[in-house]
DNA sequence: TATGAATGAGACTTCATTCAT
DNA sequence: AATGAATGAAGTCTCATTCAT
């Protein structure tokens, strides 16, 4: 029986997903054709359209599975004690992933990812939904930050959550443009912009002045 | 052959541009054909291949178009007094930029040109070159800031200044994806961050001033 | 290798015919793909390739059981004692057959046949002989009915044979094409046209005049 | 100003209609490729979108040219004085439609359209029109020829219509498929049944006679 | 015997670009 | 200068058939 086992199949499906994904982060989606994804897959044509019915297809499934790894990085700084540390941790583990060289493709399949988010709603959604959840999770951090008094009530939860989510796209960006940007120094520049969060002791003053 | 003036010339160029932003816009580069534009446009395939070599001509002519609107937005802060001011007054430009309806093609365009830019050494030259000057700007600002203890100095002006360009980057991309991003409440918090990066020490100044 | 019996065999190849069958008469030959085929059989692609060679071996395979069909169906209007009787009861039955809605799709199938046998050689032989069957049969009853001076002399045997099968060739396009062919009307003037046929009594003045 | 003349730009749709028309016939529709008509045509596979949007279009072409000519052949049996004498006529126009060797192709490719009605509603539709315009001229001719009482009345116009209509499919199947079709005697054979039609006015004959 | 994953030639169609007019 | 018909390479996808299991 060749029918294949699961384990084979996820395999065979890893394959080309990672051929399809190393063909799109050097040449766009649009300019890069099945039989490049074919050739680097190693299998036929035949057989990649047997695990992808299209081309979209595939595209969609980079999207998601895109998705999928970043619901696993934000969990990464879920249920931690202190609001602050929780943003410093997110900030931690973006920056590695900015950093991780072996992810350098994917990255730049995301960028290309979000043109396209731009006329496929398929993708758009799958983007979309993607910074909804760190979008989330720094609101949460924020929010109870504030309701503690450990964060600046003057701030807006949600737009401070928008201008961290704003400042990785566009590390992003720039990393993949450049060779000379440095992921320590911005890092720390973000570091500088969440302390400059915290509650100063005014609070304390304030109090004591009543 | 009747020779027509270098105003008609011209004219005609830019009735070719904007069909090509336009079209550009809804599709993106490669999901545009020239049939599109050559419609779009009113002219003739033929027209349109006198002013422009090619379809990347035509792309890479919208990215330096880009760039010198770019360069026409970046002046507005120069040679302002105040350095924190001039980053105040920077970030009111590029939210009007961004706010401004009918910039919204151009902002997708920008987009796609982002992508692009992976792939395109031209393009990602005219792209790279745009947040060249916002960011040198900023650093100029900044670095007097902090010569003029108006500015923290524990904060590096080169790597503040990538936030701030990458803020502003991200925010192009959330505003075209979604139709509920909030630009004055972002702008807001992007305010209150430049606030953060004032130089603390208001005992001193106020003691003199007293 | 437990071989099956020769029952279970002609089992299975039934199994295959009618799935064929069914997919062919909605979608023609060719539009049809073996998956088509593979799918509603229930059984697998190599199954298939066990029992039929080819796509090609199964359309000339059906082709034939179509030809084994027509055989007894012409064998009803054989050993009439009267000839016009004979034809009669040949209208009769290809008039059941034609109403018989069981066998809509063999119809439709005939019609794709017609046209696939213009290109194989082998279809067309088997399409060919078995028009030829109720050929010779008509051909058969009309001589004998004009050696009997029950048929008019002055009509070729062969002709009119040609003509009623064109009849029954036509009447099948039209009804599978409509939903509005009277098939009992129609008949009826297929009846009269043999009534035609009959010797009239000139026979008995040319006696006479003798 | 390359923009050809309605002249030339109609030549070269006949052009491309005819490599499409020798192509079908020779291989039918879906055996015959794009491909083929290109290379036939002597012109590009650019080109030929240019005049064709699809295959599919291209085959409904064809089957709307030839349901055009068959509107101009039943035109002939027009107008005539004598019902039966026209129902003659019709079936001579047939006779040498049937027999004109440079309508072979268009024969076959006729053969290849009844089978593809069966699936292509606009097909189906272009076939179905085809046959009632012949079909609505015989009805109208026995009619009058009934009313004129010029044919018997026992038999019902539309029936016959469709018996005649039949005849002349079948003949083209027969045609097409062997090489000793005898077209002369199958017509003598028609124009028999067609004299079978006439009201016999038995009274007045056998008066004379008696 | 039976399975169904895999093959790869070939199907239809598009599109950036050219060039005769 | 301007036109738009024409080109043909390249694109995505299908499908009859095979063969390792």
């Amino acid at each position: 029986m060749p029918k294949i086992s699961d384990k084979q199949r996820e395999g065979r499906r890893q394959q080309i997903l990672e051929a399809a994904l190393a063909c799109f982060a050097e040449n766009g989606f649009h300019q890069t054709g099945m039989a490049d994804i074919v050739k680097r897959s190693g299998l036929s044509h035949g057989a990649v359209y047997l695990y992808f019915q299209s081309k979209d297809d595939l595209i969609e499934a980079l999207a998601d599975d895109r998705h999928r790894r970043e619901a696993v990085l934000n969990s990464v700084a879920q249920g931690l004690g202190d609001p602050v540390e929780g943003l410093h941790a997110l900030v931690r583990v973006y920056a590695q992933w900015l950093t991780d060289s072996a992810g350098e493709a994917r990255r730049r399949v995301g960028i290309h990812g979000w043109a396209e988010a731009l006329r496929n709603r398929r993708v758009r959604t799958s983007v979309v939904e993607g910074i909804e959840m760190p979008r989330a999770l720094i609101v949460a951090l924020v929010e109870r930050g504030q309701h503690d008094r450990l964060i600046r009530r003057d701030i807006e939860a949600d737009a401070i959550a928008r201008v961290l989510v704003a400042i990785f796209q566009g590390f992003v960006l720039q990393k993949c443009w450049g060779e000379d940007f440095d992921v320590a120094a911005c890092m720390s520049a973000v570091g500088s912009i969440i302390e400059g969060m915290r509650a100063t002791k005014p609070d304390v003053k304030r109090r004591t002045r009543t």
